[in-house]
DNA sequence: AGCACGCCGACT
DNA sequence: GTCGGCGTGCTC
């Protein structure tokens, strides 16, 4: 073959090389090749042909990387199928999916230090002595002898560092002929296999396994809903175990990386070192190595990671399991490929062959839809692991508490009372507040002067701590006035809630409660969330406020009482799914609190009690809920019943924005018809300076997706290529959440 | 993503 | 008069 289509890891399409003089070239490989005019760049081989590009100019390959290729023709499929279905390109797929020092590059050749595996020393066994000599020679240099039989028994070579030969003895053999030292690439690092009991089943744990398994016989994908802690961790390790024993390789998704350090725990508990923790905040060297190990080693991996854990280079992956599996966090939302981690998947599973075990408390109306047609297949876990009770829900009215004078600050009575008697008898208390900083705005409430960020349209947030108004958008940070600078006749008045605020009200109605809080300003580094955690298991602190950092995973045995503090900015966010998100996230939350001993209590402030996502929120009353939501969802043609896109234009310039924008919702009109919403100005309508118009495209399930991510490509394609519309950024987000 | 080519402001 | 700002065009 004389050219090879190589995947750069730019958001551009393939280019041609010339690999004539590269014998044996195989697809997956990677090579260096300049780029421009002199960028050295990582590449992959995707493709191998004789058709030259039509432009003419073609540059060799300078050189081949490894001597096997770092892509499996499944992973090539899975790369491809991602840059299509989420219309970016195969180089994008590559940003994300390599570790950084496999898909080095440079602009000069001496900063251009592509990856090479560490070298290893090994020794090999090349004359072995005669009977005779050997036996002379364990009297006399019984050293030597060892090594000899250790390297006969290890098969005639055996790397330096597993040899327990001195440096003294190795030289002699060497000297004496008897033994060579070469170099070569070092071994992956196997981790012996090593497997505790698996944890025994309740009865209707095992019943739930043999459901699974009937369903997984019949179907590629099951959802297993289990309802908070009734054990769906311990069906997953009997899944895995079985995997394991067949020599396939295991994937554990996780939505979030602090959520995969206490997973991994569990699961070393019962796989010890055979789990591998991978996701992005791994050092570079660690991802490599991973990366590189796998490449190398037969399969019967078990990873637990984030969704770049998708990449890896699984060579016979016999289970994917997906937890949480509602978590909207497995979204990519920028940059591109903006793919799902659940979705991507799925389909890397049946790459392979292999099952998807979908796991929540709280199931997504997208899959709970595929299990209720038959596609998935449909387990329910309806007990509580060991018996411990649901929690108690009370909803609070927030308009009636104010009427009869029950109102403090922003907490009801209710609440105010149980928080009070929790305080007393020694229990733990979360507080669940869905917005970080003090004030969500400052106003001036003479005026109505509101501090507004100079680059997005919003209003800034005030934050206590750091004395600034900061933008939650663009990070823009201002000195909190005080004072009115427009009118300069009053002090500017906080408004709307957040964490910081609610804290501080806690301190004067509690003043000898230990309070800590938990959210993306507390919480910035992993440390610091790891530390926030651990205080309050520890019980070093009574009362956690938190944003829906809160809701996510972690269990606190002390926890007897949890208040929602204001489900309506839940439920009344404009969005088709803000119901949905609602009932998932109050569940999420409640489901942290409850002991073995008694049920845990949620209070939910809300001014709309009768709305009807509070009813859903009981175990039973899921179904009916779920399958009302649908209706509502199929009524108005929105997913499950309908795939979404979403085109994002931006420019700094409002008329040239809105010019582009209009002509490509008419050319797309032309096309989609009224499948096409749009163009419509956000709620946010600027960000970082730039302003935003949206233009959804709505596509019913029952025709052809490929073909209108194809036509809408065309189209954007062509208008891109003219000149009046230069310079306006066109982003597609394929099932945006 | 780089890097070059190409037209408008503050300096010797 | 020049040095340099970053807008947009191209890279096999």
């Amino acid at each position: 073959m004389n050219f090879a289509q190589i995947i750069l890891p730019l958001a551009q399409p393939c280019y041609t090389f010339a690999v004539s003089h590269i014998p044996d070239l195989r697809v997956g490989e990677a090579v260096v090749v300049q780029f421009g005019k002199k960028a050295l760049y990582t590449g992959i081989v995707l493709s191998l042909h004789n058709d030259p590009p039509k432009s003419g100019k073609v540059k060799p390959v300078l050189k081949r990387l490894y001597n096997f290729p770092i892509l499996s023709d499944i992973q090539i499929r899975f790369w491809s199928w991602m840059a299509e279905y989420y219309i970016s390109t195969v180089g994008e797929v590559m940003r994300v999916a390599l570790p950084s020092l496999v898909k080095s590059h440079a602009t000069t050749e001496e900063f251009y230090n592509p990856y090479t595996l560490p070298q290893e020393r090994v020794l090999q066994l090349i004359s072995v002595p005669d009977s005779d000599t050997l036996a002379k020679m364990s009297r006399r240099a019984p050293r030597r002898a060892a090594l000899i039989s250790e390297l006969q028994q290890a098969g005639g070579s055996l790397p330096r560092q597993q040899s327990s030969a001195d440096a003294a003895t190795i030289s002699a053999l060497v000297k004496a002929g008897i033994v060579e030292i070469f170099e070569r690439d070092s071994s992956p690092q196997l981790q012996p296999i090593t497997q505790s009991a698996l944890p025994i089943l309740s009865e209707e744990q095992n019943r739930t396994l043999q459901a699974l398994d009937r369903g997984l016989e019949a179907r590629n994908v099951a959802l297993l809903h289990g309802v908070t802690s009734s054990g769906k961790t311990e069906i997953y390790t009997h899944y895995i175990a079985r995997a394991l024993e067949r020599g396939e390789d295991v994937l554990l998704l996780v939505p979030e990386i602090s959520l995969t350090a206490q997973l991994v725990e569990r699961m070393r508990q019962i796989f010890s070192e055979r789990v591998i923790a991978y996701h992005s905040k791994l050092t570079a060297t660690r991802r490599t190595q991973i990366y590189m190990d796998m490449l190398r080693a037969p399969a019967g991996n078990f990873i637990v990671g984030a969704r770049s854990a998708l990449f890896l280079p699984y060579r016979k992956l016999g289970l994917v399991i997906v937890d949480e599996e509602h978590d909207t966090s497995y979204k990519q939302s920028e940059p591109n490929p903006r793919y799902h981690g659940r979705d991507a998947a799925i389909m890397l599973a049946n790459l392979h062959g292999a099952k998807t075990i979908l796991g929540s408390a709280t199931p997504s109306l997208e899959s709970f839809n595929n299990a209720m047609a038959g596609k998935y297949a449909g387990v329910t876990l309806m007990s509580r692991y060991g018996g411990s009770l649901p929690p108690k829900i009370i909803i609070s009215d927030t308009m009636r508490a104010v009427k009869r004078g029950e109102r403090k600050s922003h907490f009801n009575k209710e609440l105010l009372d149980r928080i009070a008697d929790r305080l007393a008898a020694g229990e733990q208390i979360i507080l669940f507040q869905n917005r970080r900083g003090y004030a969500s705005y400052v106003e001036c409430p003479r005026c109505g002067w509101k501090a507004r960020c100079p680059h997005c349209n919003v209003t800034l947030s005030r934050h206590l701590k750091s004395g600034t108004l900061n933008c939650h958008y663009c990070g823009y940070t201002t000195p909190d006035p005080h004072f009115c600078p427009e009118c300069k006749t009053s002090q500017v008045e906080a408004m709307g809630m957040g964490t910081e605020r609610i804290e501080e009200q806690i301190a004067l109605l509690f003043p000898t409660a230990r309070v800590l809080r938990l959210d993306s300003d507390s919480a910035k580094s992993d440390s610091a969330y790891n530390k926030i955690i651990s205080e309050f298991a520890a019980g070093n602190a009574d009362i956690l406020i938190g944003t829906q950092i809160v809701a996510k995973g972690l269990d606190f045995k002390g926890v007897t009482l949890i208040g929602i503090l204001n489900a309506d900015n839940l439920t009344n966010a404009p969005d088709f799914r803000a119901v949905e998100r609602a009932w998932q996230m109050m569940l999420q939350v409640a489901g942290r609190s409850g002991r073995r001993d008694r049920a845990g209590e949620v209070v939910i402030q809300t001014a709309d009690p009768a709305h009807p996502v509070f009813s859903a929120l009981s175990e039973a009353g899921y179904q009916h809920f779920a399958a009302a939501q649908l209706a509502e969802r199929q009524m108005f043609n929105y997913p499950p019943f309908s795939r979404l896109i979403r085109i994002t234009l931006r420019h700094s310039e409002a008329h040239k924005l809105a010019a582009t924008a209009t002509e490509l919702g008419q050319r797309l009109r032309q096309r989609f018809g009224s499948r096409v919403l749009g163009p419509v100005t956000p709620l946010i309508d600027r960000i970082r300076g730039e302003l935003i118009v949206e233009i959804i495209l709505k596509i019913e399930v029952t025709t052809s997706f490929a073909r209108a991510r194809a036509t809408l490509t065309e189209q954007i394609d062509a208008l891109r290529k003219e000149d009046k519309n230069k310079g306006v950024t066109i982003i597609c987000n394929v099932d945006p959440v």
